[in-house]
DNA sequence: TCTGTCCATATTGGATCCTATGTCGGGACT
DNA sequence: AGTCCCGACATAGGATCCAATATGGACAGA
């Protein structure tokens, strides 16, 4: 008998265990755009018969994180440099509006951000890319949290979503990635501080800091070929 | 042996079919916010097993259009007051990108838009709100194809479609419905208009014209209950 | 009469099996 | 030698079957 205490038992489902893990294996690299999701093997893998897999897949592709081709199978969606503007482009309308109507966060609240902005800072030093991006990953979905919007929310975070296979191409790039850290790092601080000091302005301008740097990036780095 | 012609041969999947099916269901109103979408049911009605319509339903809910409680189904999702605007105010933000980027249609486009729009009023002088509203929904959508923004125009159609349902609750309200009448084939016209003249802003202003109307009717309307 | 427990039934969740389709490679014919 | 056809293999698509969970009602006890 399942207790459902705090301790978070496993109540859901296979295919949101799958649809998590594939989303995890994206974000970190392990699955590159363009790279076959095979159904099988990930089955396998995750100790599951294929079926929850397919079902996965299906909320991927709905999701636009795959595309399907019929009888073929389904793959990392390839981004080419035009629709990762525009989704550069929706997050910029969209995330105003979150930092417009969120909630100032409380004392322990942003204690806890700012703990995870230095274990941020700690994985970069260490070189460890992936946990750096999984990181940065939680303190924005956090503070988005803070906003009332909750369908808005759920839009933005699957936005982030959308480009993750490519965030993580720039994060692995040796050269870019030391040319960012110091950005990162700046990033946090300037956004904790606007939290603090209570200043949307402020706070939105740090959001949108490096959007401009991450598209300059993309526009002459060739892996993202149609 | 299957052919590819001009046929459009049905090469598409029965997941895709009956994801078709059940959103068109849910736009005509025969499923209702709240109703649950038993499997067996759908199933047997679109000769399928249960497998595609358990695939459908994953679509349409990481979609948001339905809702998923574990072990107990899927419900068409009722959205409160709040969601509603929100999904509107996302809209607001997107679409003038839209307008801002589409290309002028040719005069032939243009003539079969004028085509739906004529077949629309006829629609709702019949008292056919079902109808009506599909025609709506087809005119706005060529509409937003001429946009280049591929990605957002996929989102502006998601956002309609997960105000569907409530859409139909206004059509299908007798005194409102009349009420819209006017209003709608004034809508047409003006933006039939702002193509022919090409002017952006007039599309614009023509295209944000009734959301304020239809908010405020939601606004009062208690049925969107939690 | 009210309440709590237990069982029957309906419905979903997951696994396995079978079929259809696409891919790749070898062989025959031109 | 090149090209086309055909068949074997791999993989996705779909159906059926079994297990787990929730719902509703009947029955027993206070």
């Amino acid at each position: 008998m399942p207790k459902t205490g705090l301790g978070v038992e496993r109540k859901t489902n296979a295919a949101e265990r799958v649809t998590a893990s594939l989303r995890k294996a994206i974000l970190r690299g392990e699955l590159r755009p363009g790279d076959y999701v095979r159904q099988e093997k990930w089955a396998a893998r995750l100790k599951v018969s294929r079926l929850p897999v397919r079902e996965a897949l299906k909320i991927l592709g709905s999701e636009g994180l795959v595309v399907h081709d019929p009888n073929r199978g389904y793959s990392v969606a390839k981004l080419d440099v035009a629709e990762m503007s525009q989704i550069y482009l929706m997050r910029r309308l969209l995330e105003p509006e979150l930092v417009k109507t969120l909630r100032w966060p409380r004392q322990r609240e942003l204690a806890q951000l700012r703990e995870l902005g230095v274990a941020a800072e700690r994985a970069l030093s260490e070189q460890d890319p992936v946990r750096c991006m999984e990181l940065e990953r939680t303190i924005d979905y956090r503070i988005y949290d803070l906003s009332p919007l909750n369908v808005v929310v759920r839009e933005v975070k699957r936005l982030w979503e959308l480009i993750d296979p490519y965030r993580f191409l720039v994060f692995s790039d040796p050269e870019r990635f030391y040319g960012a850290d110091r950005g990162l790092v700046m990033r946090h601080r300037r956004i904790f501080d606007a939290l603090e000091a209570r200043d949307r302005d402020a706070l939105q301008a740090a959001f949108t800091r490096n959007y401009d740097a991450m598209m300059a990036y993309f526009q002459h780095s060739p892996f993202a070929e149609s």
